[in-house]
RNA sequence: GGCAGGUUACCCGAGUGGCCAAAGGGGGCUGACUGUAAAUCAGCUGGCAUUGCCUACGGGGGUUCGAAUCCCUCACCUGCCA
């Protein structure tokens, strides 16, 4: 376990970095391949101004700036090499150019690592589509098709969307109180920017699966047209800023589970120069199913560039990380450890358990004999289950700080495992002892 | 001593003749959560067996086809007045 950059500064200072290149975006960033494995597994390094990535690597997810309850120096003692922030919740509190003013978002939360920002597109998703429905079985399998845009299941539900997309934008109601905004790809770009992080992502819609086929091709040409404009005004931004100018820009792959339309999506994206300027990396994106995952993650992984590196957004389920490594991820985020450590659930080699039963009461050892963080090395399960019997706060932290720390390392033992030529070995034994079965 | 009110499941607390094995909380048990509107949400929570039966609304006794609910009595608790 080691920080990203212990010496790093945690404040901003006036000239960090070194002067642009002949290509401005890429200048002092970059991904290198380091090591290969079967078809398309890999082991990389993503370089950032402020450090690098070693892929296979899990980024943990701050949302509004911070990993819930655990402070950034105990996600750099877990060995998170870096963080993901999101756009949309940092606009509205405490704003964007607040962060900017602080510094950006790292200076800000005290985090001297890389730092990622999502678009705020999942959430034209998540308060459009109506909370919790995106992948939520009970409107998967059914019949009728229904788009984001559409407003007849909310009224049909008698509830109030949050969110209305057009091919423009996106109009959002604030979750906080109710206000009206707007995001567009442009708008989006400045507020990224403003917040600073060295991994951006492009604005994207993000379907469910319940939409229909006309629909999801609809919203992919959006898609298309909005991470055009998104490169187009990343270019503007960073040639007008002077102070922060070497963001990464990733494209997001979507086309839900059509193979023609994710294909389609990735060599557009994959190919795409708006004045001289293409993406740094791609992140893949929509409601993707366990069974067909990996499957997505092929597709898309054979059509992308080989030299830059692939996000699989929002996912960290043991056999999904190395279904997807196996396809071709090299790097993931997910907020699951985070929110389910919260909610008494811990990852152990042998599964996922609920602290709160019974059995902890006076389990006096380890949440797992096999974890080496913090929390397994200095508290009981029993000490944990009462924590939250109690409802005290630090139950939060000790289980975030282990989950993460779960997630981080099985990450870190995959990169290892695929430059050591033993990935299919490692992968048997952990999905074996976690599922009952390997998978 | 008088008057008034009260005693309901593990706890608090609704329920004043049948739709009551009894609302609602809490607690307990179990589960869910995959680019965070989430320290959130869901199910179960007297016993045993297949419909159903048994045990239960402070104890005992009545009234009634039928009582947590009405009457009598006993016990305990809370007010107010002596």
């Amino acid at each position: 376990m080691t920080s990203p950059d212990p010496a790093a500064p945690a404040r901003p200072s006036a000239d960090p970095l070194p002067a642009p290149e002949a290509h401005p975006g890429r200048a002092g960033t970059g991904f290198a391949v380091t090591a290969h494995h079967g078809d398309r597994a890999r082991a990389g390094v993503i370089t950032t101004p402020h450090g690098e990535i070693a892929t296979p690597a899990f980024i943990p997810v701050g949302t509004k700036a911070t990993v819930k309850a655990v402070l950034p120096e105990a996600m750099g003692d877990l060995g998170a090499q870096a963080l993901l922030a999101n756009a949309y919740h940092l606009y509205l509190q405490p704003g964007h150019d607040l962060v900017d003013e602080a510094g950006g978002l790292g200076a800000f939360m005290n985090w001297p690592g890389p730092t990622y920002t999502d678009s705020g597109g999942f959430q034209v998703m998540s308060l459009g589509a109506g909370f919790k429905k995106v992948l939520s079985s009970e409107f998967s399998g059914g019949e009728k098709a229904r788009t984001s845009s559409g407003e007849d299941d909310a009224v049909a539900e008698g509830k109030e969307r949050l969110a209305h997309v057009d091919d423009d934008g996106v109009t959002f109601r604030s979750f906080i109180n109710g206000d009206v905004h707007r995001f567009t790809p442009e708008i989006s770009m400045q507020i990224q920017h403003g917040l600073g992080a060295d991994i951006m992502f492009a604005f994207d819609e993000l379907t469910t699966l319940m939409n229909s086929r006309g629909y999801q091709e609809q919203a992919l040409e959006r898609t298309r047209l909005w991470a055009e404009r998104c490169l187009a005004e990343h270019a503007r931004l960073s040639a007008d800023r002077t102070h922060r100018p070497y963001q990464q820009l990733w494209g997001v792959i979507q086309g839900a589970q059509y193979e023609d339309l994710r294909r389609k999506a990735a060599a557009d994206l994959g190919a795409m120069e708006v004045e001289g300027w293409g993406f740094d990396g791609f992140g893949i994106g929509g409601a993707l199913e366990k069974e067909n995952l990996g499957t997505i993650v092929g597709w898309v992984a054979e059509e992308l560039p080989e030299d830059r590196p692939r996000h699989l957004l929002g996912i960290s389920e043991v056999d999904d990380l190395f279904t997807a490594v196996a396809a071709g991820a090299d790097t993931f985020d997910c907020v699951s450890p985070s929110r389910v450590a919260r909610n008494s659930a811990v990852y152990t080699a042998t599964g996922r358990v609920n602290l709160t039963g019974a059995r902890y009461r006076r389990q006096f050892a380890p949440i797992d004999e096999t974890c080496d963080c913090y929390t397994c090395t200095h508290y009981t399960a029993a000490y944990v289950h009462h924590l939250f019997r109690a409802k005290e706060m630090l139950s939060s932290t000790l289980c975030t700080i282990h989950n993460e720390r779960f997630v981080v390392r099985l990450v870190d033992r995959i990169r290892a495992a695929l430059i050591a030529g033993e990935f299919e070995v490692l992968r048997e034994e952990t999905t074996g002892a976690y599922y009952g079965s390997p998978r």
